[in-house]
DNA sequence: CCGATATTATTTGTCTGACAAATACATGTC
DNA sequence: GACATGTATTTGTCAGACAAATAATATCGG
């Protein structure tokens, strides 16, 4: 058994392995400095260019953070949930805006995932993470807000619902979920320009997740559904009007 | 309004977003070559090297490869399903082997997750997905394999389960969960010889999915999950036993 | 002695130019 | 026509340099 005979990805890329690796085995732990990069260029027998694009890649995944000047350096960054969120919900819009998921398959998905999700949230949900629902709804409703606000207080509302059931794993998962839709309720409120159905249905979770009625929860959130989708259906077609199918769309 | 006054974060990495952009809205399709690193230098102003940490950080999240030669370059990858459950998976190991999960909860969110999703794949699951299933359960019960090919196996097992499902997002999301517990399931596995529990219990959710009985397949699910945390918890007493807690851990 | 300021050292960020390696294509030889 | 050879193109890596940020230290005035 040779060293490494049959080597075929890039030096860079398996600095960046072996480091990934480092870390996740606590080798390196988080928040601590791993070694300048003239210092890694010298034990790794390479090019501080070729440990920097190592780095690079793994600060990619908000796994190191850099910082200048004497205390500085690489760091191993414990990522935060809101920015493992984000590089998920990255890959969920990526996926969707490349047309590997269609949303009626994301709308099933919602309607199957967030609904198991919304009866643990009627069972675990603490008075503070009801009040956080409550204070997203509330800055929906206000009146005169721009689409860009309102969708924003929509993911808000969501997001809360989802920290209501009190699983890190559930809404780690969820909150992709969720983003993946945004493109589309953005697409649909531009051409729905009314929010009172949606408000309305958002009114009527809430007052289910405060009585805890799990069945109640269950036929709103299929009844948002229905209207996400149905209203998707119109702002297709209504778009078709305006701008011509393309025929030979290559 | 300037043009980029209070810029704080590197070059490379705003070129990253940009590039990134550009990608997600279409500007660079899938499967197309962009600039050489070159020309991506001049057009920016800036130096190859700075590009190429550009193009490493996009590559780190799977949005490009690259070739050498004259027909290579830097492309647009479309994100196999694979890779993507692939870098999924990594972020959801990564999150367990630094402890912002619990086991407690990943197992929760599987109960309630994978519960709504072998509903689904009852009523949905095609011949050959069943088969799928069949498969990798035989391949698990092959005596004498490996602990890591039985590991492997029953991987596989769960994937054809999600797979039943038919839904590509809650197949994305689903490769996460079960990932995570993996290297949970290792451990318990070095501890916990007897597979015979776990194959039982397997056998079990393979004929409840044939006769598509939802009842049979939540109970057998329950009951596959309780096992592996009592078996954790056995675990962790036995490690406890022969290897004395890090008292001062320096 | 203290405090504000200047200097210095360290480390990442970027630039420049070069060469190595892979690889498609053309060219030449038999 | 088949096969070897060269050649151009593009990424991969290297080496050394300077710029920018920043913390520690030294300096000077009170």
């Amino acid at each position: 058994m040779q060293e490494e005979p049959i080597i075929k990805s890039s030096i860079s890329k398996q600095i960046a392995d072996q480091l990934r690796n480092s870390i996740i085995n606590g080798r390196f732990k988080t928040g601590e400095r791993l070694p300048t990069e003239d210092e890694l260029a010298n034990r790794y027998g390479v090019s501080r260019a070729t440990i920097r694009e190592a780095l690079k890649r793994l600060a990619a995944q908000n796994l190191v953070r850099s910082r200048r000047g004497p205390t500085g350096g690489n760091f191993v960054n414990q990522p935060t949930h809101e920015e493992l969120a984000e590089s998920l919900s990255g890959a969920a819009t990526l996926l969707v805006s490349l047309g590997s998921m269609d949303i009626e398959e994301i709308v099933d998905a919602r309607r199957v995932l967030q609904g198991s999700c919304l009866k643990l949230a009627a069972q675990h949900a603490k008075p503070e993470q009801v009040q956080k629902v409550q204070a997203a709804l509330v800055r929906q409703k206000q009146v005169g807000i721009s689409d860009e606000a309102f969708c924003h207080a929509d993911v808000a509302f969501h997001r809360a619902l989802v920290d209501a059931a009190d699983n890190s794993m559930i809404r780690f998962v969820m909150y992709t979920t969720i983003e993946a839709l945004v493109p589309i309720t953005n697409m649909v409120l531009s051409y729905v320009k009314d929010r009172h159905e949606i408000i309305a249905i958002h009114e009527r979770l809430l007052s289910a997740l405060e009585q805890k009625r799990e069945d109640e929860l269950e036929i709103a959130l299929n009844q948002l559904l229905d209207y996400l989708m149905e209203s998707f259906r119109l702002a297709q077609i209504q778009r078709s009007k305006y701008q011509k199918p393309p025929s030979g769309s290559n």
